[in-house]
DNA sequence: GAATTAAACAGACAGCCTGTCTGCTTTGAT
DNA sequence: ATCAAAGCAGACAGGCTGTCTGTTTAATTC
C-alpha cells in the first residue's frame, strides 16, 4: 500500500525513463507509445493519465536531461577559481555531456522540432543557456573576455558554435579535436593574454 | 500532348512548391499528405510515383531552399575584393536568408530531425557549408583571419553561430542586432586590424 | 503507323498508431 | 464506514501513410 506520490513517481519515473531510452535510439518520430508502454511496464491509461500526450511525456524527458546537464556543469565549475577559467570548464563540461549519443539526439536534435521554438527556448532558459550567459557577463565585467557586441549574443554565438560542434563530431574517431576547436574559440577573445 | 520529362518537371515542381509552403506553416509532422496532394492539384498516386515517401518529397524541398541559399549567397558576394570582407558578405547574406521564416523552420529546426544527421550533414556538404569552408581557408590562408584550430573546426563554429543566432532573433524586434553580434564575432579573428 | 513497352497517374483500400472513453481499483478524507 | 478522488486498465474509434491494381498517355520498335 503505497502513498499516492510514490504511486504517482513511481509510474511518472518507469515511464520517463523507458522513453529516455527509446527516443535516444530510435527517434521521437518512431518510437510507438507501445513500446514505451512495454519498457516501463504501464498501461496506456496510466501514460495517458499523467502525460497529456507523447510530446509532453518527451518534454519531460528534456526537463531531466537538462537537470543532468546543469548538475554536470556545476560540478566541473565548482573547483575553478577565475571567471575565464570557470567558463571554460563549465563550456567543456558542456559539450562532453552533450557529446552523449542520447543527449545529442534527444536534446540538440529533435527537441526544438518536437517542442517547437517557443517551447524549446524556454527550456533553455531555464537551464543550460542561463548559466553560459551568466558565466560570460562575469568574464566580460572583469575584463577576462572581450566582445564588442552584447553578453547575451555571445551566448547565443557560443551556444550555437558548440551545439555545431558536438553534432558534427558525434561519432568521430577524433573527440580530442572537439575540445581544441573549441578552445581555439575561446582564445579569440582573450585579447593578448595567452 | 507534353512530353514525358515535362510532365515530369510540372508534377514534381508543383509537388514541392506545395509541400514547401506547407511545410514552411505547420511544419513536417503536422502537414498532412492530403494538404500537400490538394494543393499540388494532383492526386496520391502521381505523388508515391515521384517520391517514395513524405521524407523524400522533404528532403527534395531542403534541396531546392539550399540551391536558393546557395545563390543569394554567391550573388552577395559576387562584387567583394578581398577574402575577409567576401567572408564577411557571404555570411551576412547567410544569416539574411536563414532568417526567412520559411527556410528557418525547414531547414535549420526540422531538417536534421526528418533527414536524419547523416542526409543532413551531406546537405550541408553539399551546400552553403562547402562554400563557407573554402572562405575560411582563403581568409586563414592569406593572414586576415587568424585562428589556432583548423578552418573545418572553425566553419563548423561559425555555421552553428550563425543558426543560432537567426534562431534566437526569429520574429524579434531588431533584426539589425543579429547582425552586429555576428559581425562582433568575427572582430575577434582579425587581430589588431579593425 | 500499328503494336508494344514503359512511364505517369488515379483512387480505393488496408494496416498501423495515437488519443479517448468507460469502467474498475486503490488511496485519502470525513 | 462512507464517500470522493486519484490512479490505472484495456477496448475502441478516427485518422493518416503507404500500397496496390487499374487506366491513360507518351515513347519505342518493327
Amino acid at each position: 500500500m503505497a502513498t499516492n506520490v510514490q504511486r504517482r513517481a513511481q509510474t511518472r519515473g518507469c515511464l520517463i525513463n523507458a522513453a529516455r531510452h527509446l527516443f535516444a535510439i530510435q527517434g521521437y518520430a518512431d518510437t510507438r507509445t507501445e513500446a514505451i508502454l512495454n519498457g516501463a511496464g504501464v498501461t496506456r491509461g496510466a501514460m495517458y493519465h499523467h502525460f497529456r500526450n507523447k510530446a509532453e511525456l518527451f518534454e519531460a524527458v528534456c526537463e531531466l536531461l537538462s537537470q543532468e546537464a546543469m548538475a554536470a556543469i556545476e560540478q566541473a565549475v565548482a573547483g575553478q577559481h577565475g571567471s575565464l577559467s570557470t567558463l571554460k570548464a563549465g563550456s567543456l563540461a558542456w559539450v562532453d555531456f552533450m557529446s552523449r549519443q542520447d543527449v545529442q539526439r534527444i536534446l540538440v536534435i529533435e527537441a526544438p522540432t518536437v517542442l517547437g521554438q517557443a517551447r524549446w527556448n524556454a527550456l533553455d532558459e531555464r537551464y543550460s543557456f542561463t548559466l553560459l550567459r551568466e558565466g560570460i557577463q562575469e568574464a566580460m565585467a572583469d575584463g577576462s573576455l572581450q566582445f564588442s557586441g552584447s553578453a547575451n549574443g555571445l551566448a547565443i554565438l557560443l551556444n550555437g558554435a558548440m551545439n555545431a560542434l558536438v553534432l558534427r563530431h558525434a561519432g568521430a574517431a577524433n573527440p580530442q579535436r572537439l575540445r581544441q576547436d573549441l578552445l581555439a574559440l575561446f582564445d579569440c577573445f582573450c585579447g593578448e593574454t595567452p
